[in-house]
DNA sequence: CCATGTGTATCAATACAACAATACACTTGA
DNA sequence: TCAAGTGTATTGTTGTATTGATACACATGG
């Protein structure tokens, strides 16, 4: 596990601990970190994103909480072996339901059709 | 101009003020709010929906800032002249763009394959 | 003229995020 | 055994963001 798989944008208006959290949810959803895999320590995590070792101990914190992450005392945070190796497709494209449902909304705002955010939308993710 | 075209989630992390500059500048490029037209006043939008006048006043004042909003001193405020009737399609989307950046990041780290975000949200578009 | 309507400057209160520096409990592994 | 590695609790400080309460300057329109 490599702490370079994570993604902090600290001018983001998004506090880094919840970036944090966020990108774990998916990734483990995703299967790119497998149930029991070991993250990065928390003192590496925040030497390489230069942040603070707290805050990244808040970040595996709530995800402890949320059944994510479970702590190996004295090894660090693993992936918890209650996470199924990857959610069915049905679950990941659950999780992104609130933001397309702002999406949806900020269309309707615009006033623009369906047809041209589709086909950009489909641009970027690369087909 | 009615007070109730306007949607505030005063639970979401989104602060208020910035809430209703990004409606502000949907609403203006979708052509639903035409240049010329006045906004509800501080007091009317603030009364409407329960919050503080002056946070009306913020996210005014910020549009003003854009070149959204001009004040007319003792009248209120109202969308700037200089602001076309209707934005074209492409600059619409284009406000889109960071928004469906991040989409496509997520759809990334939960391994989602293009094709049912598409259908997901090709539904929630109405079509 | 002046009551009434604009927007807003100012100050205060509160909450939050991040950082810093420790100290601690625990496990591992040589 | 014990040094070195885990995560975390604690305390304090700093900076910033958001919201709120109040008072003010100004233009309108009868």
């Amino acid at each position: 596990m490599d702490a370079s798989l994570f993604t902090i944008q600290p001018a983001a208006p998004e506090p880094i601990y919840r970036q944090l959290v966020e990108q774990l949810r998916r990734l483990i959803a995703g299967g790119q970190i497998a149930p029991g895999e070991l993250l990065p320590s928390v003192r590496e995590m925040a030497g390489f994103h230069a942040v603070n070792p707290m805050t990244v101990s808040r970040a595996y914190g709530i995800a402890e909480g949320e059944g994510l992450l479970e702590r190996l005392r004295g090894k660090g945070m693993a992936v918890a072996a209650t996470q199924k190796a990857s959610h069915t497709q049905h679950q990941r494209l659950a999780l992104l339901e609130p933001q397309l449902l702002e999406l949806a909304r900020h269309v309707r705002e615009l006033e623009l059709p369906a047809e041209p955010v589709l086909r950009r939308l489909t641009k970027l993710l690369g087909d």
